[in-house]
DNA sequence: GTCTATAGCTGGATAGAC
DNA sequence: GTCTATCCAGCTATAGAC
């Protein structure tokens, strides 16, 4: 039998929907109360406020965001077949959660000194430390070129998010249907990862 | 002596200032007038609408984004130098607009098939058809690895865009002062470019 | 062209019945 | 827990004086 699913569950759900469409600006919680089909009135008796409900719907995201990506930096593999896996996986990830890149800096950016802050204070760095020696230890073994750790982070980090981002204009510039990009996006998962070694190797 | 500024432009460089840092749904007109030293009354003697003055702002904005991108990609020089040439302008470009890509993108999302269509008859796309075709040109010769030209154009532009996106994400979890992200914004004019000309080249 | 005042609506939040 | 009704603040847009 077909698991109940709670009012809570049912307005989380629908205020993901909209929240990761229109924003916190735009989200209005009449859309998100006839999503759940339910009155405004139980909206807020679950979630006091707009702001509560956005706070949980972007906690999750930026989970969603960031937590599969340190757990790959973490492991303890070697360093080209650490980028394949992160490519890879990162890629899998964000091709089921579309929106979250969007919808997570276009909030961040409404308010980025108290992101920069959290993103601080928060344990989202120990993977990025682990990564950044492995790559400074291969850089002085001579195994790869000599390149910024920190460069090549973002450089690996920028092809694989932004894709997300900018889906939109490659489909409208690059004259693409749906499924063109579906198999760009999908092809990416092994071709990012062979660019940015052919990149670094030497 | 100085040039008056005439309050029509006085509007329009307080309008982008607070529709680029705030999206169209988080901006208001008061704001706006505030910026300018005027009334609400005046901004919409000049702008009918905040809808209007909103399509001005965006405009402009879009053409930063892609004139110059376009120009460079039309240029008739050898790739590896075109390469260099357009992640440096680039770059140079949104360092002066720096909020000018999240704006954009998070705009096109509100509405993101309105936005494929204008992308697909706008002349956005000449630049790109010429960069394609000589990139599969030097494909064809050998002279740098197989690579479907359209994702290597994605691989360029994310690593020259999405750093300007994710910098409030960047200075927080890299642990970078502002000095430190300019330095590093500044360095990737050369690095982007010897990156990818190092992956492709054979 | 520029201002003040205000109309008119929208949307978040609460009260209170069931 | 769930609903309806309603309050009230905030916002765009307009009217009208100067």
């Amino acid at each position: 039998m077909a698991k109940k699913i709670s009012t809570e569950d049912k307005i989380l759900k629908s205020a993901q929907e909209i929240f990761h469409h229109k924003g916190f600006e735009g989200a209005r919680m009449q859309e998100i109360a006839d999503k759940a089909e339910i009155n405004k009135g139980l909206l807020h008796y679950y979630y006091k406020s707009k702001d509560k409900l956005f706070e949980s719907v972007f906690n999750i995201a930026l989970k969603q965001m960031l937590s599969k990506l340190n757990e790959v930096l973490r492991e303890e593999i070697d360093l080209f077949t650490k980028i394949e896996k992160l490519v890879d996986s990162y890629i899998t990830v964000l091709s089921i959660n579309t929106f979250i890149p969007n919808f997570v800096f276009q909030e961040i950016n409404r308010n980025p000194d108290f992101f920069i802050e959290k993103f601080r204070k928060f344990n989202t760095n120990e993977g990025i430390k682990v990564f950044e020696k492995q790559i400074e230890e291969e850089t002085a073994k001579g195994t790869i070129i000599k390149i910024d750790s920190k460069q090549l982070i973002i450089n690996i980090i920028s092809m694989s998010i932004f894709p997300f981002m900018a889906k939109p204009m490659a489909i409208g510039i690059l004259e693409l249907t749906e499924k063109d990009y579906k198999k760009i996006i999908d092809d990416r998962k092994k071709l990012v990862a062979k660019f940015t070694i052919n990149a670094i190797k030497k």
